[in-house]
DNA sequence: GGAATATCGTTCGTATACGAACGAGGATCA
DNA sequence: TGATCCTCGTTCGTATACGAACGATATTCC
């Protein structure tokens, strides 16, 4: 460990041990980084990845309440309403209340939103193509199990 | 490839392959979610990743003009700007300007912020184990040398 | 039935993240 | 010297991310 800037002594423990560069977190924010920037070039500027991972979910397994949709899609009540009313705005998605529970707004695909994300499909698949690129293939499937039992 | 929930014709292409959660994109902004959860756990909520990460940078090898102190720790300009500010708010950082280039800010450690970092730093190392508990020995140090070759 | 509890969607505030544009200062080279 | 180009820091706008609090609706349990 290389010494602090500023005066205040070091004590001669000193540790011998954090680099930030060798910490998982901060390695894994730069390849989620170097991700993303992958997906932009791909998909467009147009749609993030949390915007498509709201499409790809819907167009799996079709339409669910707001929440759940967050919780499949990592990301809590607060932000997916962000996500579901921009995707609103463009309409690719539609919203109607739950008639078995009145709490629930039910979100789905609308018919260009199924068109959209049909097309922009095989982009999808590009961007984790170039974005696994740098590994060999047996290291793809390594990588994507470790990263599963970190969650 | 599940059916989309709208109406609008399924052709029997349906390529059988996109699942949103096999993607390494999906897996690895679950996994980063999980560690800034642990992060906050441990570090408290008064410190956020990419604060701790100037600090530990610039505890490690003293100041640095902004933007290269971006740089170094996987930020834009207009981050970094973010982020100095709010240390600099709290007294744990200080700036001035640069001799030899007038464009530039030097950023560095006050030595409050010296202090202060040195406690961190045992809590930080806990951190990175706690996040990489789920893995075997070995499959940390893979982990880790995956991930550096996708940034 | 009714009270305690849980979930749903919403809103607010704060903090990354980054593209884009801007002016000021530096470096290069004719 | 002066024109060109690059880098620096700053600001604006947009989009996650999430804790916290809120009212409305469901569920549970007595």
């Amino acid at each position: 460990m290389a010494r602090p800037s500023t005066a205040a002594e070091t004590p001669e423990s000193a540790e011998e041990g954090y680099d930030l560069t060798e910490q998982v977190g901060f390695i894994m924010r730069q390849a989620a980084q170097r991700h993303v920037s992958i997906f932009n070039e791909i998909m467009g500027s147009d749609l993030t990845p949390t915007q498509w991972a709201v499409l790809a979910r819907l167009y799996q397994d079709g339409g669910s309440s707001q929440n759940l949709l967050g919780r499949q899609t990592a990301m809590d009540a607060a932000t997916i309403k962000g996500v579901v009313d921009r995707l609103l705005k463009r309409k690719l998605v539609q919203t109607k209340p739950d008639p078995e529970d009145g709490r629930r707004l039910i979100v789905e695909l609308s018919p260009a939103g199924v068109d959209y994300t049909r097309e922009l499909l095989p982009k999808a698949e590009t961007v984790t193509k170039v974005t696994l690129a740098p590994l060999a293939t047996n290291q793809r499937a390594t990588l994507i199990a470790l990263l599963k039992q970190l969650r």
